[in-house]
DNA sequence: TGTATCGGATACACCGATGTATCGAAAGCC
DNA sequence: GGCTTTCGATACATCGGTGTATCCGATACA
């Protein structure tokens, strides 16, 4: 049942082109304020290859959060598996930290999407699904080094610790893309983080 | 050196029914997803109306956004007021995150202009003003009571507490917008609060 | 290499929103 | 209550973006 149509080759490298047109462009502007001809534009495409390969430009979002989301995803998890069997909070923390707040242009995207989400139920859905993946990585990791570190018992068990650390990150994203200081944010949750895993007091600069 | 045109009675109402319209409107589509137009009939006006008012969507969005954040800053800060010289933490928690998540509307709004804001830096600065002094409220309220209970050290002082406080702010608006469960919510956030600031080991339901 | 299919460019018709200029009605002032 | 000023409605010109239909060059496959 193979309906795949004869293979093209020239079709993915123009849609990865669009995909990161787009990223540039809504990074740049805003979702809300791109128009699909900028995309093109900015791709160095007519109109007509948006329209050979996307419906729309939600679509086009959509299929562009997922990329990176997925890719995000990834690199904590390898973070995450970085240290052995024992784990490390502060290295841990430093790690993924380092990787979450890597791209500025990211989080506004990201951020973009989440507003966009918030009003469409069914995309809503695909950013929940991202979210508890990523709240699971973290919650195993977490409960695989459990009688090593005890986790404080105000946040409950492994998966409410996990749930507080994103709620952390979505935090300190928020003031970071109003003062754009990245390193601050930085500092800024791994110190949010250790407060909440009590990863042995360490003091920021 | 008194500039004030003849005094208008009919300007104000209709400015504020402008504001409403448009707080109902960029609630239900979003900013990016408005015309002015649309703003306008919701508003039950013509587009002249607008246009004597306001000169873009922008200034709308702006001035809508400054005067909702001053209406919510004054609820915090009267709920803030609300216990004696002693500080009464969980009680003083339960009370902030009753207002803090009060409206999904509002919180809906509110991403949108932050969205917006990361963009434009002299609307970033109002922004970032808004929540410093919001942090300032908080950060007052705890070192007046400091002595009674200790905060923890982790978070540095008290300013680095409230910081601390509208971080888990942020992070639990944002599972807020996509879950739209205001009760879970409002527990999750008097629990990460209370882990904090530690406000004596209360257990969730 | 020939050929059938695919992908992107071009051209066109259309629509919705914008901003402005003008006019009539409402509201304040004496 | 008349007069003046202000406010909002209406009409118009314009523009940018959208979506579609068609065409030609590129690409895979035999």
């Amino acid at each position: 049942m193979d309906t795949a149509k004869r293979v093209t080759r020239r079709r993915v490298r123009t849609r990865a082109r669009l995909l990161d047109a787009a990223f540039a462009v809504f990074a740049a502007k805003g979702f809300g304020r791109v128009s699909i001809e900028e995309v093109c534009e900015a791709a160095g495409f007519s109109r007509g290859a948006f329209y050979s390969n996307f419906a729309t430009l939600d679509e086009l979002f959509f299929a562009l959060y997922q990329e990176r989301a997925d890719l995000i995803a990834g690199q904590v998890a390898d973070a995450l598996a970085q240290d052995g069997p024992d784990l490390d909070v502060p290295a841990s923390v430093d790690r993924v930290t380092e990787v979450l707040l890597l791209d500025v242009d990211w989080l506004l995207v990201k951020t973009d999407f989440l507003v966009h989400a918030a009003r469409d139920p069914a995309v809503a859905r695909a950013l929940l699904d991202h979210r508890a993946r990523l709240r699971r990585a973290i919650a195993d990791r977490l409960s695989r080094a459990r009688g090593h570190t005890e986790l404080p018992a105000v946040l409950g068990d492994a998966d409410g610790a996990a749930h507080a650390v994103v709620a952390a990150y979505d935090g300190v994203t928020t003031q970071l893309l109003l003062d754009r200081d990245v390193e601050a944010a930085r500092a800024w949750l791994r110190q949010l983080l250790t407060a909440l895993l009590g990863g042995g007091g360490r003091t920021p600069a």
